[in-house]
DNA sequence: TAACTTTGTTAGGTAAATCAAACAAAGTAT
DNA sequence: ATACTTTGTTTGATTTACCTAACAAAGTTA
């Protein structure tokens, strides 16, 4: 779509370069270097063959910024990364450390069209009245008592009508 | 959990073989390769790695098998990949190549921790009467009109929970 | 059983990524 | 400005996974 087919390892860098230049306005091979986890030699070949890409500017010893290109790369992987862990987290109720995690993994495996998919899923979940904080509520429950013990099914549903005759708009 | 650490290169290689197992009892080195879409040369090395970990019965020349440990590994992969396209294809209503692709990717991102929550909350969905298969629907409905045209809450809820009072162990 | 085909192995080479460690450039401080 | 520290680069080795191509074993057929 972006045009570009990337490694993994590649998206990633491209990734960290962003995050970087969110918080520090240019990153530096250090920073990078300490993000990822890898020493500093390593970074250097990586930032030649991204540069080499067209994806960031880059020249040796200088600050390193994304390319308008490399900020189109970066900003799809992005966004993935953050529809990915927003399903993990707000439907799925994982917590903070585990969503990240797969999230980061997630991201390098799934087709553009599954991700708009998910969004898709996560907005239809907010917008109908079924699926309202009740509903993600139970799911909590259901997980904790593994399923055995049903709820009175009708009482909830129609405490779900009511909430959304008063307010349509709202969840 | 199953006490290894694989690359995602091994663990397609024993999903390979499980899949081969179950059609042809065993596995033939040409199989394995055609399979994989690599070349037999690269299927013998796998092998040697993979009979050194103990996970598959193998001498050069043999027919090839899972070990007891290789099969509790595979079969734990294989889960992973039932789950994740139960989920792309049933809820997300993705057609099944798509599925099919990006399961395969999916099931070396994500935790074991991460696919039993998917079986949860798939499971949940399947007990709960609010997200029967109306609402399966209503997610196709929603997609196709962008989110834009909104059906009769009220009436679309109270047909459910009718259906539920006639049957509650159906959804 | 001898010749031919298919299947499996081995050896040597390539491409990502990484690391360790030596080296070079830039930045800082006295 | 010189010495010291930090930051960045380069080189050579390692790992994983693949390929090509030559070779060897097994299976098939006449």
């Amino acid at each position: 779509m972006t045009g570009i087919d990337l490694s993994e390892n590649l998206e990633d860098y491209l990734e960290t370069i962003l995050e970087l230049e969110k918080t520090n306005k240019v990153a530096r091979v250090k920073d990078i270097a300490e993000h990822r986890g890898v020493l500093r030699g390593s970074v250097s070949g990586a930032l030649k063959n991204l540069a080499e890409k067209g994806l960031i500017n880059y020249e040796p010893y200088s600050f390193i910024t994304l390319t308008e290109k490399g900020a189109a790369v970066a900003g799809e992987i992005n966004r993935r990364h953050r529809v990915i862990k927003n399903f993990l987290i707000h439907v799925l109720q994982l917590d903070e450390n585990t969503a990240e995690d797969n999230a980061c993994r997630m991201e390098h495996a799934m087709d553009r069209s599954v991700v708009d998919r998910l969004v898709a899923f996560i907005q239809y979940i907010d917008n109908c009245p079924r699926t309202d904080t009740e509903w993600l509520e139970g799911f909590a429950r259901h997980r904790k008592t593994g399923g055995k013990q049903r709820p009175d099914c009708r009482v909830c549903m129609e405490s779900s009508i009511e909430k959304h005759q008063k307010d349509p708009g709202s969840p």
